[in-house]
DNA sequence: AAATAATTTAACCAGATGGTCAAATGTACA
DNA sequence: TGTACATTTGACCATCTGGTTAAATTATTT
């Protein structure tokens, strides 16, 4: 269940993805996907019964596609200071090559909350062992203490919003798509040395 | 241009800024707006030409109540951390009383990344003088150096993106609205002591 | 090569959706 | 009161959209 093994389900699959991550599932035609994929219409019903059908399958995918790598990173014994640095530059990675994945997952989870929770349920980060490195760390002095939900909620904050509103940067600071490229590029370094910055105890 | 006058005309407004915010223009149904505010569907034609006219309207709208604050802030001679302070606590109390406006604005964007141009070419934030507030404390050591448009994301990331993504945050740490109120309060201090704390020089 | 099954298409359908219009209702004013 | 004007409505229309179906085409099996 999940898989693709025809050659024309996979090129309707990618051309819906691309289709739906970019104008979401109300502003999505599947005439629109059946032209991305150079087939005919009738054709997308045939491998994906239904609108809903094929959407489900897109987003999940995409989950996938970003997820378990970041959950991975956040459930393994890195120290903190490394799990910040690795977790903000293969995050940025990720959205890098699909910018459109942040603002897609945020869009259509809050038009319908429950289908992250399914995908967090079953594999969800353990937000209980990164809680503990920070009590650690707190405690021996090395950081100012901060709760889990606001370290990660930052880390996402500095990470995803950028590429969400990447039209609005492009129009506040005169950018070229190089340029914004670039902006991104800088935050790899840029945002790990904050989060750091912030909660390192000052000596 | 741009005004309201006629008590109907403020209802029907009103109901579609609703709908407008919480679906976006292509989830949006008129049907639905004229519901919402308890008339005839083709009373929204006779006030609002058109589906587009009316968004248009609710657009300028929400970008009318929240830039305005946020650009004379910025734009005022307050001293830099007082700056970052006051712009946080405003933007998030402006998103607190409507969660839906930061997903909203730049979902619609986008989908049409030429709208706030307009916005912002008529009265934008003078970046010249937050750049040179930054300089003048780079300058005397007050903070490490840090480039306008990462200081400004990193404010608008750390603000606005929680509420977008308030769906998924209250899926990861098990929240209930209330707590996630009293979430987005606490930022209120914790964002600007962030900032001010990753880029105050170290002793 | 014939038969069977899988893939692809053109044509079509029903319901939804933005929009129109003529009639009805209400309001102000002479 | 009657008349001009604005407001509101129900009914209707054209188009779009997701979805279906029967036929055509291609691949597979015997």
């Amino acid at each position: 269940m999940g898989t693709i093994d025809s050659k024309t389900e996979e090129i309707i699959f990618r051309a819906a993805r691309k289709v739906f991550t970019r104008k979401g599932f109300d502003g999505a035609r599947m005439q629109e996907i059946a032209d991305e994929a150079g087939i005919n219409k009738a054709l997308l019903h045939y491998y994906f019964r239904s609108k809903d059908k094929l959407f489900d399958r897109v987003f999940r995918d995409v989950v996938k596609m970003t997820l378990p790598r970041l959950i991975s990173i956040m459930n393994s014994e890195m120290p903190l200071f490394d799990k910040i640095r690795t977790f903000t530059s293969t995050y940025i990675d990720i959205l890098s090559g699909n910018p459109e994945f942040a603002g897609f997952v945020f869009h259509e989870l809050s038009r319908n909350p429950n289908r992250l929770l399914e995908s967090l349920k079953e594999s969800g980060p353990n937000l209980r062992l990164l809680e503990n490195q920070i009590n650690e760390a707190a405690g021996s002095g090395e950081i100012e203490y901060i709760p889990v939900t606001h370290l990660v909620v930052n880390m996402m904050s500095l990470i995803a919003l950028p590429f969400i509103a990447q039209p609005v940067i492009m129009g506040m600071f005169p950018m070229k798509p190089e340029n914004f490229d670039a902006f991104i590029q800088e935050r790899k370094e840029l945002v790990p040395q904050m989060i750091i910055n912030s909660i390192k105890r000052r000596p």
